[in-house]
DNA sequence: CCGCATCCTGTCGGATACTG
DNA sequence: CAGTATCCGACAGGATGCGG
């Protein structure tokens, strides 16, 4: 097995609930933005996580900012500007989020292969 | 930045639609029991998982199925048995979960403090 | 430009009951 | 015990419009 991890079952719980937040269709998206390029503006995120609506990547900053993850820094200009990066808390879990991703681009292929085996087989029974 | 992952921008597409698939709030507890402990049941897996229903563990097992990561082997005994364990693929994306459940488990804290001090912001202006 | 509030819909996901 | 099917509530999340 990979790690031993029962260190502290007290924590467990919390461990769960912030495991959950993170671990999130957007979130890990947008750590992934912000761990490559930083201090980058709202809209110019929007459209490097690719199809987000605002309410989703708003909310989703929202929280990351609430975990200590990103910093939000507004410049009263007008017209307004926001923009974000990550903190130091941040860019460490950048890392693990990196490993994932790196993970996946990888093993898509093995991946695809057997979904493509899977899906097959299920069709195939003696046609 | 922690790496460069623009590798292969055609891939891209596959690649944030595997990541969504894993990166989701149950397959993650899933993978992670199954990295502690192999061959295990489904109602065990169950208990492991915490408060997990079975159609939700049951859909999360046919997808990791699917994609390779898990194996799935009925003994054909009265009562039925089943039980799972992580393919060799689905042990190397065990690692890379357990890093980032590592990463949680060292900051937890961290991010308890940081809820805090946003959550009590925006109650206290000057209460 | 940023992002909040509202409305509305699809999907997630739990509880329950039934089959092998 | 393991798994499927059904029903149904909750909420994620998109579209739109307003406010700073």
């Amino acid at each position: 097995m990979a790690c031993d991890l029962d260190c502290d079952p007290s924590k467990e719980a919390m461990v769960r609930e912030i495991l959950e937040r993170i671990a999130d269709k957007w979130t890990l998206l947008v750590i992934e933005a912000l761990d490559r390029e930083t201090d980058i503006r709202f809209s110019r995120l929007q459209e490097r996580v690719g199809n987000i609506s605002q309410k989703m990547l708003t909310k989703t900053l929202r929280q990351l900012e609430r975990d200590g993850l990103v910093t939000r820094r507004v410049h009263p200009t007008v017209p307004p500007r926001v923009d974000y990066r990550l903190t130091p808390l941040g860019e460490s879990l950048g890392e693990a989020v990196c490993g994932m991703w790196m993970w996946v681009e990888k093993h898509v292929e093995a991946v695809e292969d057997a979904r493509r085996t899977f899906d097959g087989r299920s069709e195939r029974p003696a046609a």
